[in-house]
DNA sequence: CAGTAG
DNA sequence: GGGCCTTACTG
DNA sequence: GCCC
């Protein structure tokens, strides 16, 4: 058996270079992975006359030659036009006016506009100049149209970000073509296309920032049921179900009214609505439900690939398990799969595994699983030291090729450290699943603990419990109070409590600065043949709940799909916040952008991302 | 920094 | 050909 | 191994 969680451990960040930057736009200046965030100095520049250049993290200080921006001042204040174009000038771009009427200028190869502006309102202005759709799609399909934090985002890196991380140039393509193909046929409803379903998404979106108003009706979270959300209807909210409803790849299924004039809505609110998010939902596990509850029809394929994952784990191939891991969500998530054209347009199956599960549905078994999952000595052994908690591929890989093979040599063989010596005293309790009602057990004697020594904690036990899974690797206590600071000065003395107990017996590890404390250990209950489990116990500040609460529910594979769809909408996901402005460089941070406030419910965190909300059972992918 | 974990 | 989630701890 |  093998951990079950997924993680990403022992993979080496591949050294991040260049850009995707527009092959159309000569650009000999590349981007370059940007470690730190310059500071940026308001004193500092001046072109260098031919002498002497201060150096910059790109190694060049003219990364915007060859590239001429013009600025369409609208809602753009214009003391930072004026500051923008004085710093593109400095890094060698060139910069034009924007004039509202007259034609499009050819030389432009970036439209910069305000952040706030969405592909729609880009479009009028565009259409201003060029009235002709045909015409202005031809052109602008040879510049970008970029929002203004990609340009003060390069000028802060000192880099030319990719221009490919801004999704507004997408959609205002993607709009332009949709306007041209309703305009072309009149007389049908258009389409459900996938930018139609992102407009959907996005109107549906309510950009809450309404956390004060949100009672703490959400303290009726509970384990095991989940679901908070403010339960306030919407007028979008029907639209967003019928948007993000069932696979992907059902685009074209079903037609929408998505086209229709928004003249009636609130201008005021479409500026709140960050361009960027929707158009790819599809492509996120975490934008439908998981199949959680209904009986996996498709075992006879999963169990085949499940060991080629394992084994692709334990040999420290994380990305090639991972890609497996996404293969066998997508498949246990589908109807019976008899033939070929069943797994047509599945996500995460591509010419491989393809290839394998033809072979399982024609032979019964895959040769690859046999040949390459041996179940040789050398196999046994790093399963079996991957099973100890702080022992992983490399680990494991080390040990056994020195020629170990069992548990009980390697405190004297090898060195191991104090997390291993706990994973290893532990071996076959961990190795156990908990079920439901121990879970409960657990929970009572922290809660209890936790009560004694303040007030309306709230304690929420997170995890594959609250998926409401049968069974539980570990159980996920989450603690917070709705005051907001009576979290803060628990967290040792409920440690030293339960410990005092005889509940706690092992610290696997114990961090108590920041501001979520978190506590990885072992606990034991006071039950005849009780078994030592794994417990965590996180505290976080109430203003961080929401976050928190999504996080250490999971799944882990949720997780990082709703991660990404976030980052694709230029903003960031993790267990302290959702920052909205996150400008990245490839995989690198170059800004954190702005924690937004009032997500302190995962409903809030879901709208924000234009997702349809998720009880905590549908997120088990 | 690599390794492991949530 | 490169990204594949993100933050945090240990040694 | 998949996807862009």
């Amino acid at each position: 058996m093998k951990k079950a969680k997924l993680h990403n451990g022992g993979n080496i960040p591949k050294s991040s270079t260049g850009s995707r930057s527009d092959p159309r736009l000569s650009n000999p200046g590349k981007c370059v992975g940007v470690s730190k965030l310059p500071e940026i100095s308001c004193t500092k520049p001046k072109i260098p006359s031919g002498n002497s250049t201060t150096a910059s993290p790109s190694g060049d200080n003219f990364f915007l030659r060859g590239v001429i921006i013009s600025i369409i001042p609208e809602r753009v204040p214009k003391a930072r036009v004026d500051l923008l174009r004085k710093r593109i000038g400095e890094r060698g771009g060139g910069i034009v006016t924007f004039h509202p009427q007259g034609a499009l200028d050819e030389t432009v190869t970036h439209y910069v506009v305000d952040d706030s502006v969405d592909a729609e309102e880009a479009l009028r202005v565009f259409l201003m100049k060029q009235p002709d759709l045909e015409a202005l799609s031809e052109t602008l399909s040879n510049v970008q149209c970029l929002p203004c934090k990609w340009i003060s985002g390069s000028l802060m890196s000192r880099t030319r970000l990719d221009e490919g991380g801004f999704f507004l140039h997408r959609q205002l393509l993607d709009l332009i073509t949709r306007k041209m193909t309703a305009s072309r046929k009149l007389d049908c409803t258009p389409p459900k296309s996938a930018f139609a379903l992102f407009s959907l998404a996005v109107l549906a979106t309510p950009f809450a920032c309404t956390p004060k108003s949100e009672p703490s009706s959400m303290l009726s979270v509970n384990a095991g049921t989940g679901g908070d959300g403010s339960g306030i209807k919407r007028k979008w909210e029907s639209i967003a179900e019928h948007a993000s409803s069932g696979y992907e790849d059902s685009g074209g299924a079903e037609s929408s009214d998505s086209d229709e004039e928004d003249s009636d809505v609130d201008e005021e609110f479409l500026a709140r609505v960050q361009p960027g998010h929707m158009p790819f939902a599809a492509k996120f596990v975490c934008s439908y439900p998981s199949s959680s509850g209904r009986k996996n029809v498709n075992g006879h394929i999963t169990d085949q690939l499940e060991k080629l994952q394992n084994t692709y784990k334990s040999t420290g191939q994380d990305f090639r398990a991972m890609a497996y891991g996404k293969a066998i969500g997508t498949v246990r998530n589908a109807p019976r799969i008899t033939k070929i054209e069943d797994i047509k347009g599945l996500r995460g199956i591509g010419s491989g595994i393809k290839s394998k599960i033809i072979e399982i549905l024609e032979t019964g078994a895959c040769e690859k699983v046999a040949a390459y999952c041996m179940d040789n000595e050398m196999n046994k052994a790093i399963e079996l030291f991957c099973g100890i908690h702080g022992v992983s591929s490399k680990t494991a890989l080390k040990w056994a090729s020195s020629n170990l093979r069992t548990l009980e040599e390697l405190p004297e063989k090898v060195r191991l450290n104090r997390v291993q010596q706990i994973g290893l005293k532990h071996y076959h309790d961990f190795l156990e699943r908990i079920p439901r009602s121990e879970v409960v057990e657990i929970e009572s004697t922290v809660k209890e603990a936790a009560l004694r020594l303040q007030d309306g904690l709230e304690l929420i036990t997170c995890g594959s419990y609250r998926r409401g899974k049968p069974t539980c690797g570990d159980v996920d206590i989450l603690v917070t109070h709705p005051d907001g600071k009576s979290h803060r000065n628990i967290f040792a003395p409920l440690l030293d409590s339960l410990r005092s107990s005889g509940f706690i017996t092992d610290d696997l590890l114990v961090a108590d600065e920041g501001s979520q404390k978190k506590f990885l250990g072992v606990c034991l209950l006071p039950n005849p043949g009780a078994k030592h489990r794994r417990l965590d116990i996180i505290v976080v500040p109430y203003s961080e709940f929401g976050c928190a609460l999504l996080y250490f529910t999971g799944s882990a594979h949720f997780n990082r799909s709703m991660r990404s769809l976030a980052h694709k909408a230029n903003m960031a996901l993790s267990h302290h916040s959702l920052n909205k402005n996150a400008v990245r460089v490839g995989k690198k941070k170059v800004s954190d952008g702005e924690p937004l406030p009032g997500m302190i419910t995962e409903k809030a965190i879901f709208d924000y991302l234009g997702l349809k909300y998720l009880e905590p059972a549908d997120r088990d992918h």
